[in-house]
DNA sequence: CGATGTGAACTCATTCACAGCT
DNA sequence: AGCTGTGAATGAGTTCACATCG
């Protein structure tokens, strides 16, 4: 049974001090890849309307879920869950809420029908053929994941350029050679395409993937990608997270210093403090 | 027993730059009843405020800008550095505007001054050291990785559980045994750990980082892990990242379907096909 | 002029709090 | 009595649009 619930969210702000029309937008900007969705209003029909944020969690809450199924737990409470996926149960109910009423009200959830409707939203029923470029030492580590996380994405294809590799299977799936991407990626109807080239050599194998169809990337290579709107991007960035981590060290480090020194508002790290 | 934080946190208010008296009293508009702030936990301070979201574009800039620096390139726009940066310069400038005021109206960006500047701000002027535990297949890509993305992310340390491992140098550092985690990390001066084990071990190890002092933890295993307040996890959630995918698959079928092929639909609401 | 820097408006996401069902 | 489902409130993050200054 397919969502039935409305729209969803109106102009909710009843907030008398919204503005007048000005519904110029439009803007023709450089937007890149992220977003697909047509801003303007008018909301496809009964949209899936799943906000990106939630879609993530989902993917979450339903690993937690296939982990308790197999324990042989049937039933779980919104509190006991969200605790499990280390959110709080308000939002996770919220998540919930977004993908129909599968909950029992005093009770809490059954496990088998919410691994059922997560699947089905996330469109698990259906295997994403993948395919992986670059075969060195990332590939091949993803290619041996053998069926990729979970089930589901079975590896149907790897690409490289490196004569030497052409050929060898890694992970049961002999390598192919760039140039029969085209092909290949027809043939074994490959639906998500996963970068783990050099940084150098990904946009080109983007552009690639994309001649041939694919329309969505995993991209580990450490490069900003440019792709057209259609083309679904999501990308896995050693780099950013340990800068990000780097970040939180440096200012703990900060904190550390600074407390119990009096209210001194010396710049620590050279941030001028205009005035 | 908090569950890791996934993104956001952090109070912001009060730009570095504010001009005049800001930090006026407490909280901006109305504020209803008593509501006593409630801080995370002892931050506060003088918070260097930057938003999250903000920290990992800014690290995409400094790659960026560092391959624009290697070009000999001097200066650039926001405009033009925000292309490259895959986002719209509205955003690019606030991101910028909240490490401090670098550029130059009516000119642009010194391309080395904000390479110089976001380091600082990233804490990227100081070394990191990096642990790896559990050199399977993707722990050997990591750690051969060698000084990790980018350099200052020195890998000095790898543990694993497996006997034949123990000892053999992966990417010119011999692998520890998990047991010598404690006394290696204090050694080595260890401040973030890669986990890399398979999901059941993920939990003891993390909980075995912290013990021997980790305040940083960048996490690949499909778990959710569960740490005290003040450490900081950042995850890299393969499975997840394939589920967004199949979802925006998903997606993209359903509307396909009721697009084009839709058989014949005397719906109500107009299909609003754009292009 | 032309591009930065930034308050203010807006949009998206999270949390609160409680009505409503079991 | 207990727990879900969800409007409404709050807060975070993004975009607008323009004063400002090199």
């Amino acid at each position: 049974m397919a969502a039935q619930r409305d729209e969803g969210d109106e102009v909710v702000t009843g907030t008398p001090t919204a503005p007048g029309a000005d519904r110029a937008d439009g803007a023709p900007g450089a937007d890149t890849a992220e977003h697909v969705e047509e801003p303007t209003a008018l909301t496809r029909e009964r949209a899936r309307a799943i906000p990106e944020a939630a879609v993530a969690r989902l993917a979450v809450y339903l690993r937690v879920l296939s982990g308790l199924a197999e324990q042989g737990v049937n039933t779980i409470s919104s509190e006991e869950l969200a605790n499990a996926a280390g959110v709080n149960s308000a939002k996770l109910r919220k998540d919930l809420s977004y993908i129909g009423s599968y909950g029992t009200r005093g009770v809490g959830y059954e496990v088998e029908v919410l691994v059922g409707q997560i699947e089905r939203i996330l469109g698990l029923t259906r295997k994403h053929s993948v395919c992986v470029v670059g075969i060195g030492n990332l590939g091949h580590a993803l290619a041996n994941y053998g069926g990729f996380p979970g089930r589901g994405f079975p590896v149907t294809a790897l690409f490289d350029v490196d004569p030497d590799l052409i050929g060898v299977p890694v992970g049961g799936i002999p390598v192919d050679h760039i140039d029969d991407i085209s092909r290949v990626v027809a043939e074994r109807e490959v639906s998500i395409g996963v970068i783990a080239t050099p940084p150098k050599a990904a946009q080109e194998v983007c552009d690639r993937l994309v001649a041939a169809g694919v329309q969505c990337i995993l991209n580990f290579a450490p490069v900003v990608l440019q792709v057209p709107d259609y083309v679904e991007v999501r990308k896995v960035d050693l780099a950013v997270e340990m800068q990000i981590l780097s970040f939180h060290v440096a200012r703990r480090a900060d904190e550390a210093t600074e407390s119990g020194g009096g209210p001194d508002l010396s710049d620590v790290d050279g941030v001028v403090i205009r005035r």
